[in-house]
DNA sequence: GGGCCTTCAGTGATAAAGTCACACAGCAGC
DNA sequence: GCTGCTGTGTGACTTTATCACTGAAGGCCC
């Protein structure tokens, strides 16, 4: 098994010893990291896989907030860790994952030693607040056609999705019905076939996204 | 002049040799600290005064993210410091600010010396990345006129507030129109009284956020 | 004061999206 | 086959967004 490229940034005493203290875990999709209430442990360090994070709203409408990748550390769950709090979201492992837990201890050392592992962490922090940052401009402003298109077309390298359209709203941050109907318009344009719990993408989709702003 | 909170926490040492280094600044209501594009400079913390920081979407749509306040760095600008990228939002002071930029070497600096600094820092990260969740739930979930009211009574305290229904869009991330519709229900229930640019806040307003989910 | 101009606010018409209620289809288990 | 569960389709209605205007308030100049 290979060390990870974060560690690998540390000199090589500090990443023996780190490499030893971490506690290193797979999972498997659908499984859960941590849900709402959920005191934390450690913190998830990402080395491969997905992991979505997603939270439910006071009001019961669940949305998808964004995805963690390799490299990619759990700062919501620095966030419980300092405040003590427990999550307000929760993480659902969607393709199989290899996660390193960092204890707080060991966090704290290596923040203190390593500018590599500093930056690492800053950029992950980055990256979540851009991806939220966006997210609020699209649920915000833009049009639920075009946001569950486009949300297709980024998976259009795929024949089809395995989906329900009750995941798919939460995907979007909306209604199940909402989904079904404009899937349906969708598919009277032939840019999807549909099926239970199955959605084929068509040439004419992935056609539409390369020149976007064309009438169809 | 008394040094701040976050500085305090620093040996007496590092916090004379920081102290000289960031260059402080003033800044009066209207002010704009950075604008989509700019490169960053250093780093903004925020000693006391209150910095709104909102974006304006592809679409021409803007809304009100998130506040700083006391102790809060510029989390933006450290992500902008570390790709080189422009800004993507617009920060506008709210309440005359007094304002630290700390160069990227201090920072760096700070990082790795002072734990406690390290420590407000990512308090500070993890402020915002609540702060966002929580605003892409409302924004996703809540309606409009629940929003719009809890945005009121939030500044209930004073007796009116100076603001057009352009800028309460703004805060909101919906149209000048709804606002003002908005309002002028909120008027008929008797909860403000309007006139152009200020809105009165009455005592029924007060009232309907004490006793929530009561019919009016 | 009276006119002129700019910014703010109000409103109707229409389209998009969310909500509620319910019918029915696909599939697994018996 | 029948039964039950989950997923999907759809109508009716409400709320919000968008577009296109009209009119109102206040500042400024003479």
């Amino acid at each position: 098994m290979t060390q990870h490229s974060i560690f690998e940034t540390l000199p090589q005493s500090l990443r023996d010893d780190a490499w030893q203290q971490v506690h290193r875990m797979t999972a498997l999709p659908g499984q859960s990291l941590f849900a709402p209430g959920h005191a934390c442990q450690g913190l998830p360090l990402v080395l491969s896989g997905v992991v979505k994070v997603q939270m439910t709203g006071l009001s019961g409408g669940s949305i998808v907030l964004y995805r963690m990748g390799e490299d990619d550390i759990c700062t919501l769950s620095i966030g419980c860790l300092m405040t003590g709090r427990g999550y307000r979201a929760e993480a659902v492992v969607e393709e199989p994952a290899s996660i390193a837990l960092i204890p707080r201890e060991l966090f704290d050392r290596l923040m203190a030693k390593s500018s590599a592992f500093r930056l690492a962490i800053m950029a992950s922090y980055g990256r979540r607040l851009d991806d939220l940052m966006l997210l609020v401009e699209e649920v915000a402003f833009r049009r639920m056609d075009e946001r569950l298109e486009a949300w297709l077309q980024a998976r259009a390298h795929r024949p089809s999705i395995a989906i329900t359209h009750q995941e798919l709203a939460v995907e979007l941050g909306t209604a199940r019905e909402v989904v079904s109907r404009l899937l349906k318009e969708l598919e009277r344009q032939e840019k999807v076939r549909l099926s239970r719990g199955r959605i084929e993408l068509t040439e004419r989709l992935r056609a539409s996204a390369r020149r976007p702003g064309q009438p169809v």
